[in-house]
DNA sequence: CGAAGGATTTTCT
DNA sequence: GAAAATCCTTCGT
């Protein structure tokens, strides 16, 4: 259960919320230790920013619904849709930490050495999830996957975006969100701030 | 431990 | 037809 206008905004604004957030599914939960935000019309980066397309409608809805994409030839990646329908935005889940259900998630990502490995990048923790192609859409607050907001904000480091095409990198705004020294959390070189 | 390349298919130009 | 919001393996230091 989450308070849905929280999500009415901006991605950009939402993304630290979303720190230490628990999203459950299919058996296993995670807490969320990094994600990155998409702004549909200013950011070259974001699957919405040349409009409105099959793929993407779902970043035009309702906040509070999720937005999975398929990419490289064979990854899912998973988003939280942010902004008042009409005006797409999203924060992309990147890495977190399994809170529970971790025998489970073993399971399902088999080629992970290390439990902090689980739910480390946007791929795989889709995959520790259980959650498809088919989960496109889904209401987070009412269906079989849901998202559980943090009491208290978490305390958070900000930086640019790496990884994606575009000007994406040079724009002033900050696109990553991280929980420092989480180890869940690539070490990231690049200069960033804390908050 | 870092860098590099291959896998694989949907989506939009 | 090219690029893609990535992951994994292999190779080199």
């Amino acid at each position: 259960m989450f308070d849905r206008g929280l999500l009415e905004r901006p991605s950009i604004e939402v993304a630290p919320l979303l720190l230490g957030a628990v999203v459950t599914s299919r058996g296993v939960s995670v807490r969320l230790t990094e994600v990155e935000a998409y702004l549909g019309e200013v950011d070259p980066g974001s699957h919405a920013f040349r409009g409105q397309t099959r793929r993407n409608a779902v970043m035009f809805g309702e906040p509070g619904h999720m937005y999975t994409y398929f990419t490289y030839g064979m990854h899912v990646c998973a988003n939280v849709v942010c902004s008042p329908s009409g005006t797409a935005s999203a924060v992309l889940l990147r890495a977190g930490e399994v809170v529970d259900g971790i025998e489970l998630a073993r399971i399902r990502r088999t080629t992970s050495k290390v439990d902090a490995d689980l739910a480390r990048g946007p791929a795989r923790l889709v995959v520790a999830l259980g959650i498809t192609l088919a989960d496109n859409g889904a209401d987070l607050e009412s269906g079989e996957i849901t998202l559980e907001l943090p009491a208290v904000p978490a305390r958070y480091e900000f930086g640019p975006r790496t990884g994606v095409s575009g000007a994406g990198g040079t724009l002033a705004y900050p696109w990553r969100f991280w929980i420092p020294g989480d180890p869940t959390v690539s070490p990231y070189k690049a200069r960033s701030v804390t908050l």
